[in-house]
RNA sequence: GCCCUUGUAGUUUUAAUGUUAAAACAGGCCCUUGGUAAGGGUCAGUUACGAGUUAGAUUCUCGUCGAGGGCACCA
């Protein structure tokens, strides 16, 4: 309304109610700036402290249609023109003005009380998809008081000082450049988090009887056309032309890859389950629009791995699976998960009578795990149904990562078989897992979760020895190889600074232990250990440091 | 990909239509040898790219690329 009172012409569409605020999208030629939006916002206060009473009338459908149209609302006439033939449409006015609802409305505009904010404008498609107009969004925030609505404000600021763009920045660990848009630099700290991940689900893989193998980055073009990807993903793919005319693709995905090794020598039932894991990098050339730091990128690191099994074993394999993941996101601190299941989508491979065993499958593991989950129609994988792994962090914000799909397609399509008992050849199922998903954007999402403060054991680097000056420089190099020797990750800092100094700048790289060497040191051969975010020192023989932080150099369940 | 915003040292920012474009921090060198979140001095380093307008462009216009916020997409 407020936005009519200030630029007639403007169309208004929908504008409905979202978590902590609302939006509504408009059609107008000019875009809204910012000064537009103080300039809305300061009306829309003086439309409140009119208070006028909103009231509702039906109407008939056709009556409302002609209604909108003349007013030259072409957009709301539409929205009648799909409600069914024969039915009402309720409509709120206030003052001259109209607005569709199905209801209900505040009794009038003071009502809406103050503690409102215009946030931003945007585009958005009208009814969403792509293919039609682009309106323009204006989006707010309304609470019912004032503290509501600060602190509100405040918990976007805590999001903000928790974006591992920035901390990713402030600690070290990678940055981005234009010479490769949305594929990380990974710097040595970066690095070494990411292989710490690594090789603790080796670890946790080695346990559940995986083999780890690794399939090729480029791959002809005829396989991806054999397994269904080009048809459907083609546009999203990279490709590359050799100098003698042949296409190939960089892989978007493993699973091709890994099947090409199932299918490599004769398997039997016994093989059966076979699970082979892979971590895989993998490339998707995802729309400019879409990256985001590390969260979406186009190159990742999928800890990817496929079970090859019999359909009597899907039920136990997706099972183990589950408690896998589940397991290894507790070790990381996130206890809160949700499981969200996804059937058949429109686009797909294979027969209704296969989706139907494989829907029927999952749905009876995801039963037998007792846990609750939430239905996604038509969200499945063009090749199986599917069940996410959602989990919630700190600050309660949900992030999807793990995968679990059932395939009774890909398999038949790549010719992948093994022997049955009966000495006849089957087609095998294959379950595809993912356990975080990308490595990149777990990373980001741990970043977030602890504000850049990793758990020991991840740490990049999990402790600088200090000494207090120059004099005790042997003693803390001393102290730092051993150290290194339990496999601890440490610096040594001999730069030319004072204790506060260093202090400071390896506080603000969130480095969890500071090790302080001097004269007391020395004397006693112990190390003074103060920590991120506590004043509190405590000095402890060298030997007992080693032994108490080795043992403490890895995930909880190991 | 679409809409809006945006691009200045390594980082965070700021000033500026006409000699060497500025500050802080980080970095190099020197002094300082210090006990728990910034000791002092000094040196070096910058206008995303390409066109155009102009006597002159960091500034204005257009294009390209990137980034930010949304939309759409996400095997």
């Amino acid at each position: 309304m407020a936005v009519q009172e200030l630029f007639p012409g403007t169309q208004v569409t929908i504008g409905p109610v979202i978590a902590d605020g609302f939006y509504y999208d408009f059609a107008r030629k000019e875009p809204f700036t910012t000064e537009d939006l103080n300039k809305i916002e300061n009306k829309m206060k003086e439309i409140v402290d009119r208070d006028e009473k909103t009231y509702r009338e039906v109407w008939k459908r056709n009556d409302a249609i002609e209604h909108f149209k003349k007013k030259g609302e072409i957009y709301k006439a539409e929205i009648i023109e799909n409600i069914p033939e024969g039915e009402d449409v309720s409509l709120y006015f206030h003052g001259d003005w109209h607005d569709l609802c199905r209801g209900p409305h505040l009794s009038s505009t003071g009502k809406i009380g103050k503690y409102f904010k215009l946030t931003k404008v945007s585009g958005a498609y009208w009814r969403g998809d792509s293919n039609n107009e682009m309106l323009q969004r204006i989006y707010g925030t309304s609470w019912s008081t004032q503290k509501e609505l600060d602190d509100y404000l405040n918990r976007i600021e805590e999001a903000e000082k928790r974006d591992h763009r920035k901390i990713g920045k402030e600690m070290d660990l990678f940055h981005f450049r234009e010479e490769s848009p949305g594929s990380v630099f990974w710097h040595q700290k970066g690095w070494s988090l990411f292989q710490k991940l690594i090789s603790y689900m080796r670890m946790k893989q080695e346990i559940g009887g995986y083999q780890e193998i690794n399939t090729p980055e480029i791959l002809d073009r005829s396989l991806w056309e054999k397994s269904g990807h080009w048809e459907k993903f083609g546009a999203n793919m990279y490709t590359s032309t050799t100098p003698d005319e042949k296409v190939f693709a960089i892989k978007p995905m493993n699973c091709p890859g890994c099947v090409q090794v199932f299918n490599q020598g004769l398997k039997s039932y016994r093989d059966l389950p076979l699970k082979m894991s892979e971590f895989g990098k993998v490339h998707r050339y995802e729309p400019s629009g879409a990256l985001h730091g590390l969260l979406r990128v186009r190159a990742f690191t999928q800890d990817d791995a496929h079970i090859f099994c019999t359909e009597e074993q899907i039920t136990e394999e997706c099972l183990t699976v589950t408690n896998l993941i589940l397991e290894i996101y507790k070790d990381l601190g996130f206890e809160d998960v949700i499981l969200k299941y996804s059937d058949r989508p429109e686009l797909r491979v294979g027969d209704d009578q296969v989706w139907d065993k494989s829907e029927a499958a999952l749905l009876e593991a995801i039963k037998a795990t007792k846990l609750e989950y939430s239905i996604n129609k038509g969200e499945g994988a063009f090749y199986g149904p599917k069940i996410e792994f959602v989990l919630r962090d700190a600050i309660g914000r949900d992030w999807q990562c793990g995968t679990l799909q059932v395939d009774l397609n890909l398999p038949d399509r790549l010719g992948a078989s093994f022997v049955d008992s009966d000495g006849n050849k089957k087609v095998p199922v294959m379950l595809h897992r993912a356990l975080f998903g990308s490595l990149e954007r777990f990373i980001g999402i741990l970043i977030e979760n602890y504000s850049g403060k990793l758990p020991f054991w991840l740490c990049p680097i999990q402790a600088i020895v200090i000494p207090i000056s120059s004099d005790f420089d042997d003693y803390a190099k001393q102290v730092n190889s051993q150290l290194k020797k339990v496999g601890l990750s440490s610096e040594v800092d001999l730069k030319n600074h004072n204790l506060n100094y260093k202090i400071r700048e390896h506080s603000l790289t969130k480095v969890p232990m500071l090790l302080i060497c001097g004269k007391k040191e020395v004397d006693s051969n112990t190390v003074t250990i103060r920590r991120l975010d506590s004043k509190k020192q405590e000095t402890m023989d060298l030997k007992k440091f080693l032994q108490k932080y080795s043992a403490l150099n890895k995930a909880p369940s190991i």
